[in-house]
DNA sequence: TCGCGCAAAGCAC
DNA sequence: GTGCTTTGCGCGA
C-alpha cells in the first residue's frame, strides 16, 4: 500500500471534476442500491438509469475516473466493508510529532483550529461570515467562511428544501453571526476542495471547527482518517477516550459543518453498514466511490 | 428527549 | 451456519 505516496492526479482531475456528470452518477448510484442484489449489468444499468451505455461509461471515467465494472465495485454494500479489512495504515512517527503542522494523513493537507468554547456558547455572536452556492462534483455546494478559514461545507438538494434549507440548516449553528452572500467566493472555495491537483501541504486549507469541546475532539480525529479508507464510529470513541461514547461519536459526526473536508463519510458501522449521512447515503457513497478512484486510477 | 452505535439475543432461512 | 431484526445499554447536547 503506499498510502502515504503523493497521489499523481489523472489529467482529468487538474480540475474539479465536471459537476454536470453528478446528477447521473447519483441515479447510478441510486440504481444500483436498489437492484444490487441481481448483480446488474452495465446494459441493465444503462437502462435503468436512462442513458446511452457509451454515454454511461464516459460519465463514470470523467467522474471518478473508474471504469463502470470498478465504479460499481467501489459503490456497493461491500466496499466499506473491504476498507474496514485493509486496515487504517499505521501512523508513522515523524507525523505523530508533527501534530501542529497540517494533517498530512489527510490528503487535503487541512490546517485546522478551533473556535473557543466561549466563542461557541455566543451562537457565533460578533462572527463575521461569508457564504455563496457553487457547483460542485457533489452537486450543488453551499460554502460558509471566516476571514480564518473554512468553517461550513454542505449540499443543497432540490427534493430537501434546495439553498433555502441547506442555508438555514447551516447558519443556524451559529444564529448570532452576520453572514454576507459571496458567490465567486464560494467557488473559489469549492475549486480549491475538490481538486485534488490543489491539495498540496505547502498550502494547506485552512478551516475553522467551530462546535464543542467534544465536537470538536471527534472532527479532528476524522482529519486522521486518510483518504479511500474507513472506520468505525466506535474506534473513534476509544482513540478519544471515550470507549463508550460510539453513540455520542455518531451524533457529533453528524453535526460535522464540513462535509468532505472534515471526512465524516469515512466513518461507518463495526459491520461495514455505512449507517447514515446528512446529505444522504447516496452522496456518501459517491464521495466513497470517488476516493476509490483517486487511489486506484485504472 | 434525541441521534450517522453496539452487542447480545431471538428468529428465519 | 449466515443474515436480519429487536432489545437494552450507552453517551453528550
Amino acid at each position: 500500500m503506499t498510502l502515504h505516496a503523493p497521489i499523481a492526479p489523472r489529467p482529468a482531475f487538474e480540475e474539479v471534476p465536471p459537476p454536470g456528470d453528478y446528477a447521473l452518477v447519483r441515479r447510478t448510484i441510486e440504481f444500483i442500491s436498489r437492484e444490487y442484489r441481481s448483480q446488474p449489468s452495465l446494459c441493465e444499468v444503462a437502462e435503468g438509469v436512462g442513458a446511452p451505455e457509451a454515454e454511461l461509461e464516459a460519465a463514470l471515467r470523467r467522474w471518478a475516473g473508474l471504469s463502470p465494472k470498478a465504479f460499481l465495485q467501489a459503490v456497493t454494500l461491500d466496499h466499506a466493508r473491504r476498507l474496514l479489512a485493509e486496515g487504517l495504515p499505521l501512523l508513522d512517527a515523524a507525523i505523530e510529532v508533527g501534530l501542529s503542522g497540517p494533517s498530512r494523513l489527510h490528503d487535503l493537507f487541512v490546517k485546522h483550529e478551533a473556535m473557543s468554547p466561549g466563542a461557541h456558547k455566543a451562537k457565533g455572536e460578533g462572527l463575521a461570515l461569508r457564504y455563496g452556492f457553487a457547483d460542485g462534483p457533489f452537486g450543488r455546494t453551499l460554502a460558509v467562511w471566516t476571514e480564518r478559514g473554512l468553517a461550513g461545507l454542505a449540499f443543497s438538494d432540490e427534493e430537501r428544501g434546495g439553498d433555502a434549507h441547506a442555508l438555514a440548516d447551516m447558519l443556524g449553528r451559529w444564529p448570532k453571526a452576520q453572514a454576507e452572500r459571496d458567490d465567486a467566493g464560494a467557488a473559489d472555495h469549492v475549486a480549491r476542495v475538490f481538486s485534488p491537483a490543489r491539495w498540496r501541504g505547502d498550502q494547506p486549507l485552512r478551516i475553522v471547527l467551530i462546535g464543542t469541546d467534544f465536537e470538536v475532539r471527534v472532527w479532528q480525529r476524522l482529519l486522521d482518517i486518510p483518504l479511500g479508507c474507513a472506520d468505525t464510529y466506535s474506534s473513534v470513541a476509544r482513540d478519544i477516550g471515550a470507549p463508550q461514547a460510539s453513540r455520542a461519536v455518531g451524533a457529533a459526526v453528524g453535526r460535522n459543518p464540513l462535509s468532505f473536508v472534515v471526512p465524516c463519510h469515512r466513518v461507518v458501522g463495526k459491520s461495514g453498514a455505512l449507517t447514515g449521512y446528512h446529505w444522504g447515503l447516496t452522496r456518501k457513497r459517491a464521495m466513497l466511490g470517488w476516493e476509490f478512484g483517486l487511489r486506484h486510477p485504472d
